[in-house]
DNA sequence: TAATGTGAAAACCTTCACAGCT
DNA sequence: AGCTGTGAAGGTTTTCACATTA
């Protein structure tokens, strides 16, 4: 009952078609080819084809893609033509930095209402979002209509709070802890973990700080 | 004249294990099985004991592996038995956060310098960082012996930033710029960009946005 | 008995190469 | 002439399944 199944790995890739189409718009360009996206991005002309054949026939053979019109295309694929809701939970020195993040909501990713279990936080105000008690959770995911949620709280709280957040109807989980957590069908997570980053990063560092031999 | 060529996925899912591991021995747990830690990191024990495997044979038949011993092995393999220097670029709001953010430490990676092209940050100091100025990046560099270089200063500027952290020798990136950018042979790059992972999540939200029918 | 380590098979993803359209 | 869209080929990654060993 399916469609054609994309691979994940396909619409992760996606959104990086979205901003360098973004960067071109504003660049002027009206028309770009698989060959150009390609080199901007470091992928070869093939793959970004065979990605967005998965969607559709958003070009013309001999000319290319018309670039505002393959951009409201994926805009719309990947749901950015909608605004989406986010609420915070965790208001310490991370969920104040996420907050006061100014690459949000220009994507059209508006956090609406912030948590905190601390009760000397609740009642006051991170920016202009009020902190409020995590037993107001419930009747405001459900009050502002939010659907994803973001977790800056430390590693020991984090599956519990996801826990609470999905069985309130948040779909989307938006992880800032250091932890891999476990979430039901039907619920998706992406994790922000720039320490895993660096201890990947060190496997290949490695090998160059033992190079120039005698 | 290479090794046996690990694949990146293999590299990327150590630090994991690592994790996984040190969570492990803090609970007194000796030996676990493959089988053991893929429940808790949801994935296959074969897939855990294939990425073992293009390192060595670290465990014991009908047994499993030694918490303590595996974990000795993955943090050398990894590099993360040396203290690992970085230094950040771009002391705004993000850089800040960074900067204060508790997590890097006490996995042995260090931020010891900083540096900001803003003539007016510098010689102030963020936490107990002295924010000193760009001309300085090369010597500084040098002296302190700085691999790894985070970028946080805004996209137009990630380019040159990253450019320049790498002419003067350093081989590692971690990019919180929301620009993939691009750099040459033998230097390491990860992107920290939430707002891409919030761009793919949507794509898989928006389906469950929309059941429920009549 | 219980679990590793690993060739072989299966699944998945990328690249090729070209028919077909502009 | 130029570039898309796409089956087929090629390559990579995951999973299977079992010989082996504690």
């Amino acid at each position: 009952m399916r469609g054609p199944e994309v691979p994940e790995v396909v619409v992760v890739r996606l959104p990086l078609y979205v901003r360098a189409l973004t960067t071109m718009l504003t660049e002027g360009l009206e028309v770009v080819s698989s060959q150009q996206l390609g080199s901007r991005l470091l992928m070869t002309p093939a793959q970004i084809r065979k990605d967005l054949s998965y969607f559709g026939r958003f070009g013309k053979q001999g000319r290319g893609y018309n670039v505002r019109f393959l951009l409201q295309e994926l805009r719309r694929i990947l749901a950015l033509d909608i605004e989406w809701r986010a609420c915070l939970v965790g208001v310490g020195r991370l969920g104040r930095a996420i907050i006061n993040y100014p690459g949000f909501a220009p994507e059209a990713f508006n956090i609406v209402a912030a948590f905190d279990h601390d009760e000397e936080q609740v009642g006051t105000k991170v920016g202009d979002i009020l902190v409020r008690s995590m037993s107001e959770l419930p009747s405001t995911v459900e009050s502002l209509g939010i659907s994803i949620g973001i977790v800056a709280v430390p590693a020991t709280q984090a599956q519990r709070v996801i826990e609470h957040l999905v069985a309130n109807g948040v779909r989307g989980i938006l992880n800032y802890a250091p932890v891999a957590p476990k979430v039901p069908e039907g619920t998706v997570i992406r994790n922000i973990d720039p320490v895993l980053s660096l201890q990947s990063m060190t496997f290949y560092l490695r090998e160059s700080l033992q190079t120039t031999p005698a």
